[in-house]
DNA sequence: CACGTACCGTTAGCCGTGCTAATGATCTAG
DNA sequence: CTAGATCATTAGCACGGCTAACGGTACGTG
């Protein structure tokens, strides 16, 4: 009870160190929850940036994912390699490519969501709303605080 | 706007596709923002559970840390040719090791703990109370839905 | 035009940290 | 005493971060 019983004024190095664990303790789990045929969470991220803003560079999508330009390089041939992601030369700059997801990365895509997220989304179906409300709002604060 | 409007009756799928994107974002961040003479995080959490709970066997710390015995091991060896850790013999049971704070990895818990969380610590200051209250629940939740 | 600089992607190679499978040592039940 | 359980470890794989260094391309400026 010593954890829910304060509520008010909470010091921000407190809840730092308590959200380091929490993140640290649910990332472990979702990977252990990830099945055999789930893309890894790193790749599958890839594809659904492309689902939702259509091809891009690399380099955009590491700026986006927030990863160096190296990481992405390996992703991306990775994804290319499984045939999800196609690398066509840009039509202006050689330098850059572009990558663009495969009519299979896009059945991939729809298909995966479903599959990857059971677990999780069963566990939130046993929250209240209000529950379910609060992690909604954490979402939010996370991606912010993380784009600064 | 189309993510803060719609408050009300949140769709676990999609709350928990929110969440990912967000845990995903935050780790990486987190990641990028831990200084040169920071211990890996992983590391340094095993420290923190010796801090608290007392010595303990290899075992038992996978357990805590939601980990397979054989990364634990690895885990520990690393701390213990730092010197942060040592690994005594069990009274009774051979089969057994202890796992062992040692002087010096005492107070690195003391002085990282600080350090470590200065980022997060500056950018969890300038939210709200009520901001700061979300992320606490949040972390509460998923560590509960951690321990499933 | 040519040259230098900036930019983009890639290669090479490191590290941390998760996993499974298999081994060795020890303990314990029968 | 032997068989099986339990604990830690070793070996080896995968994933996904990173930096450093490099090659090709674009572009501004003399």
């Amino acid at each position: 009870m010593s954890s829910s019983s304060q509520k008010r004024g909470r010091n921000p190095a407190t809840v730092g160190g308590d959200l380091r664990v929490a993140l640290t303790r649910i990332s472990r789990r979702l990977r252990a929850e990830r099945g055999e045929a789930d893309l890894p969470e790193g790749q599958f991220g890839i594809l659904t940036v492309l689902h939702k803003h259509g091809e891009m560079s690399p380099g955009s999508l590491a700026e986006h994912e927030r990863v160096r330009p190296p990481s992405m390089t390996r992703a991306v041939n990775t994804l290319a390699e499984l045939g999800l992601v196609e690398k066509v030369e840009h039509a202006t700059d050689r330098r850059q490519v572009v990558v663009r997801l495969t009519p299979a990365g896009a059945r991939e895509v729809a298909e995966t969501r479903r599959r990857r997220d059971a677990w999780l989304t069963k566990q939130l179906s046993t929250l209240t709303g209000e529950e379910r409300e609060i992690l909604a709002g954490a979402s939010e604060l996370l991606i912010r605080i993380a784009a600064r």
